[in-house]
DNA sequence: CTGAAAGCGCTTACAG
DNA sequence: CTGAAAGCGCTTACAG
């Protein structure tokens, strides 16, 4: 509970002097460096970072805007993120959104109140439009591709890698091919369908919207999948979703109902998440931890004041056994 | 960027009636009032939480100390902190150890220096005794049960919640029964353990130190042991982990090998997390998110000044298929 | 109901 | 190399 003023009367130095051996400043004669971190040690002192923060403007701490932690996508982005956080010891705070708009402008206020020096979207329910106006606001970053050029970006290519994706299932020999996107409106989901209706144009197959599956998130909702699938009239011969726990859900119902993998249902998907190597499904391997790393790389430069750059992060076809 | 004093200038009033306004204090002339909100609206005037962390002596940000959030324990616990934090206004910081002491140091050391209010500590690798010496350091709480009557604690009867596992298995007929811990040296590996021990004396088995499977954490581990049940001369005709990762990990391998589940392995686990339902795997319902909830609002109880409580969390026995 | 003033505990030009 | 002093932007007794 002791503060500087304490440490230095102890030490007999000044103020000035306790605060720069605290900061490793220079020019402090060795001597009395020595007298104040004896002092410091005796009288168990520890900073107040309250006033560390209002002195110098800025806290170290960066938040972090998902939806939620409990899906694996946002689990390996946050540990990407704070493993690079932990490296340059800057701390960071979680606002979860369940992608509702409120809790994102939450968000926003937060940071123009200073409660964090900076923002990461790593999603976000919000309109270009309306984050525009949050500009000046402060620093923020966005986890996904934007045509606005004022939003630093990182992202994944996500019409180029699922298109990859498609162009194996048709290579192997199918033209009826199903997809499962994870929100209908989010910018994923626009870029795949982007992706998937042009592979089927280039392969001269008309659209079908009863193909596209939509909220497909969850393992259950792979289950779901799969038996809509089975009461088709007419079966598509390929399935290609958005991620990993989708895609363990529909092989092991199809397993379960003793459907031939990829005989009868080719199965792919994208993360590559350790369940579909588990399970040894084709995959797109999507690096997201290296996307939180670089987004918090991003976010860190954005705060010392550089312009919005936009980056992408590799991708690419992990070959299993399900297609 | 304008402060309270451009504020209080621009509305006519003193800084002090603006702080009022602010802080929604009585005692403040309706008029006035609508004068200082119409200028802080017009100014998009935003406090500066620093100064009011400062002022104040807290910040409403306690943090969350936990190996790795990619284990599903720590990110349903997780969520149940982050649900209750939500609802009343505080936020969290996280502090990843991955089971390093010297993390854990670290985060302690944060609370010193008034970074947080107060730690949840939702596993921990410093031993009871040296975690004393930080006991007037600020508050904290543990996630689990600690002989210390100066921690407060919430936890999950593990010895009783296993042993109740045990006894099902022992009615349904099993006495040669393999166990899978998590860490040796864990708290909840060693009620474990003594649960364990306790049963087989009850049915006058031996114990075997070679049934007790090790760093059984993931999926991985899961179908690891597998193959070294596999591979044994005696097998054990049920086997007991200690979460539904590693369950689901015996479980598929087994499938692969057409190893007929229950009839020649019956398998148990803790947790119910959705992969144990999706797989109709039998296991012990620990309702981690509950913890969770009930650790936020001990911290906060801690913090008010609160003595050491000690909680628990209710458990109950899922059956399904594997048993 | 209202405001002047002290206080929270640091950092950092500035002058020596 | 060293220190007195101003400044960061709030909150809150205290006196009216």
């Amino acid at each position: 509970m002791a503060n500087i003023r304490e440490i230095a009367e102890a030490a007999g130095v000044s103020i000035t002097t306790v605060s720069r051996v605290l900061n490793g400043h220079p020019y402090v004669k060795e001597e009395k460096r020595q007298i104040v971190l004896e002092t410091i040690e005796r009288l168990e002192y520890a900073r107040n970072m309250h006033a560390v923060h209002l002195s110098k403007g800025f806290s170290n701490m960066i938040g972090v805007v998902l939806p939620t932690i409990s899906l694996p996508y946002f689990g390996e982005l946050l540990e990407g993120i704070a493993e690079e956080a932990a490296k340059e010891g800057v701390h960071f705070s979680l606002y979860q959104t369940n992608y509702q708009l409120e809790k994102e402008i939450f968000a926003l206020e937060q940071l123009k109140q200073r409660q964090v020096d900076g923002l990461i979207f790593c999603s976000k329910a919000m309109s270009d439009e309306a984050l525009l106006d949050w500009r000046e606001t402060g620093p923020f970053i966005l986890c996904q591709d934007s045509g606005e050029q004022h939003f630093a970006t990182v992202s994944i290519p996500h019409k180029e890698a699922f298109r990859l994706g498609l162009d194996f299932l048709i290579e192997k020999g199918h033209t009826k091919i199903a997809i499962g996107l994870a929100r209908k409106n989010g910018m994923n989901s626009h870029f795949r369908l982007k992706a998937y209706k042009e592979a089927l144009a280039a392969i001269g197959e008309p659209y079908r919207e009863e193909w596209v599956f939509e909220r497909s998130l969850t393992i259950t909702d792979g289950q779901k999948l799969f038996s809509e699938w089975k009461g088709m009239e007419e079966k598509p011969t390929a399935v290609f979703v958005a991620n990993d726990q989708v895609s363990a859900g529909i092989f092991l119902e199809a397993q379960r109902h003793q459907v031939d993998i990829p005989g009868s249902l080719a199965i792919l998907s994208c993360d590559n998440q350790p369940i579909s190597e588990v399970l040894g499904i084709s995959t797109i391997e999507i690096n997201i931890k290296e996307m939180g790393k670089r987004a918090f790389r991003l976010l860190q430069k954005r705060i010392g004041g550089a312009g919005p750059e936009k980056l992408t992060v590799p991708y690419k076809l992990i070959k299993r056994a399900t297609v």
